[in-house]
DNA sequence: GTCATTTAGTCAGGGCACTGACTATTTCGG
DNA sequence: CCGAAATAGTCAGTGCCCTGACTAAATGAC
């Protein structure tokens, strides 16, 4: 025996919330974009021109996972990469016309479905649970990145 | 613009809590056996001789990511699978002695990991923390399979 | 100014996670 | 009993996510 209760398991608990989050984004905001897509889109619109290792660092993606997510977003054609000619390692992102249409649609659907996935919570349970998830995370990554 | 803060998308923090999560169980529980690999050796723990299927259940994974999981466990001859005499279709799944032994050596591990985890919060937070995040993906799992 | 170091991106390889199509087995209706 | 429907598992395909090794370009120390 002496197994355990996974329920009181936050990484449990971090890959069931992830799953059910995944499948709300599907229903309500896109089948075609997925989550970390919109991620690096936001990124790029916050501040246009930005390269692949700099978006990583914005939406916690490491320097491969980007180039993958942003291939794709490419071969959609809602994303374009040009050399930095200032710095010939870089490329520089940017979205394209309907790459940013595509991003304001989703930004619409996606606080939609912010509110039902949260719905179950009342409105300080709400910010609680963001502040919460928000400090346990920040601490573990500093704990690997020994500043 | 109309860029967003993607701090406030509970999505996207559960996708860096998990990527904290995974940080650490690596540093302190094992690097050779992951977090769903253990996963599934609790479930078999629990009720051995368990199908495939139901571990699924147990551990919210559907059939396919079974499968290549409980392959893995296999491969490291954690784990063994016999075709069911009742049922045909089914293969029972029981830890070999070895996969007991880890079993219990990864247990301790992990209560010492989750502690590192959450110790951020207070112990309050710390159930606050697991009951906010257990209703929200409990809710939207009920959301999708229409009982 | 040249060479060592750092940096941006790519690639191979491993693992998680899902869908949809397929096979084999069981079960159920008649 | 027999054929249809349901069920357990597999497989192919797509996408996310990381590490470690590699290439090309820039930077910095001398």
């Amino acid at each position: 025996m002496a197994a355990v209760d996974l329920t009181t398991h936050p990484g449990h608990l971090a890959r069931r919330l992830q799953q059910a989050h995944t499948l709300l984004w599907n229903a309500m905001v896109s089948e075609e974009i997925t989550s970390p897509q919109y991620a690096v889109m936001n990124a790029v619109t916050a501040e246009p021109g930005l390269d692949q290792r700099t978006v990583g660092e914005r939406v916690s993606l490491d320097r491969s996972t980007v180039a993958e997510v942003v291939g794709r977003l490419i071969r959609r054609e809602l994303l374009d990469k040009v050399r930095d000619p200032q710095d010939g390692r870089r490329y520089l992102l940017r979205l394209t016309e309907e790459g940013a249409r595509t991003h304001r649609r989703l930004t619409v659907r996606a606080a939609r479905m912010n509110q039902v996935l949260l719905a179950p919570l009342g409105t300080e349970e709400q910010d609680l649970f963001v502040d919460l998830i928000r400090r346990v995370s920040e601490a573990a990554e500093t704990l690997r990145r020994p500043v």
